[in-house]
DNA sequence: TGAAAATATTGCTCCAGGTCAATGTTTTTG
DNA sequence: CAAAAACATTGACCTGGAGCAATATTTTCA
């Protein structure tokens, strides 16, 4: 059950044997079923989630009711919104499962008690932070110097299962672009 | 000289004089001519800069040469081209001064000094990259969710003296429009 | 498992915003 | 400080991608 997080933690620090149980001793085993929201817009966030199975994204709805993806992570990643995560105030976003999907939950408490215990969490959570920080920008870049097709490349070569694993929709919704236009395109590749 | 900075940190922290005074001497002066380029591209990021006067701007050039600018950064501000900075790989992006310029400039080995011997100094790099985070997402979702028009219309309010500080070609070109369209919209509010 | 709901595809139409070019204005620099 | 270079504005034109609607397909769940 928390055989993958073990994998993920070792894969990525010196933690030994027993320093990795105490650390996954803090984390809860939830499942949540397709389409759930697990943090809802304007709910404050106080958890941060491992993705053991399944897929979720992060989204928002702007004033004219259209949703906007930001964020889809799978299996073995680490995914919250981290806004309001920080800094405790209502998350202008949601966080929802797009998958039926299994979560290993920890509370920003006991989150933050692990970044101060131990060195090697605190640089995993540092390599966290930065890779969020590292994929936005590419982001950015990627909407402001591409054509429609060109962005769906881009997908492609960066992430080439993405496409099988999300609906038309949801992906249009995360490319910036309307999913007629994206049901079109992928005619075209 | 140092005053700016002193008083930036001072209002972020409780840090006592003598260690202000420490942290300040590792900062070392540069003035940049309008337009010079402080990192270039493919270079590796070697040092965080405090801009004490002026202005910069981050920006990389796409396939068909067109210049993509991802961020600008007025007085009071700490910027670098923080992926290259954190994983000393070459950049990917160019960091410009836009104005004649004052910097205050730290080493990469003082700045992680610093983060490491001042627990308050690590708490205000930590909001640098929190901030960064949270800033990129804003224009993530601003780029998918708007018109032109109303792209500019949220600049505006968010930032309401960007336009008069920035010139027509360079605001295009972080808007993600043309500067034919930019300049139309202008004249338009 | 089969009816209902949601999603995907595709044709048609239209317009926001791009390109190109001409002109006016500002900035740079010898 | 004047000539040159860069930039801003504006008009004319064109096209990528949006919106809408009809149909086909897939998913959901009683």
């Amino acid at each position: 059950m928390y055989s993958i997080l073990k994998a993920y933690l070792s894969e990525r620090s010196e933690l030994p044997e027993s320093d990795l149980s105490c650390i996954l001793d803090r984390f809860q085993w939830k499942k949540v079923r397709k389409n759930e929201i697990i943090i809802d817009f304007g709910e404050v966030c106080r958890y941060f989630y491992f993705i053991n199975k399944g897929a979720v994204r992060i989204f928002t709805i702007n004033s004219e009711g259209v949703e906007l993806s930001r964020f889809f992570a799978f299996e073995r990643t680490f995914c919250t919104t981290l806004p309001s995560f920080i800094d405790q105030q209502p998350a202008h976003e949601y966080l929802q499962a797009i998958e039926r999907s299994e979560l290993l939950v920890i509370s920003r408490k006991d989150f933050y008690g692990l970044v101060s215990e131990y060195n090697e969490f605190d640089r995993i959570y540092r390599e966290i932070l930065e890779f969020s920080f590292i994929s936005n920008q590419k982001r950015i870049y990627s909407f402001q110097g591409y054509s429609a097709l060109e962005k769906v490349q881009l997908l492609l070569k960066m992430q080439p299962d993405f496409l099988l694993r999300v609906s038309n929709k949801l992906a249009a919704s995360y490319l910036g672009m309307s999913p007629s236009t994206l049901s079109r395109l992928k005619s075209k590749i």
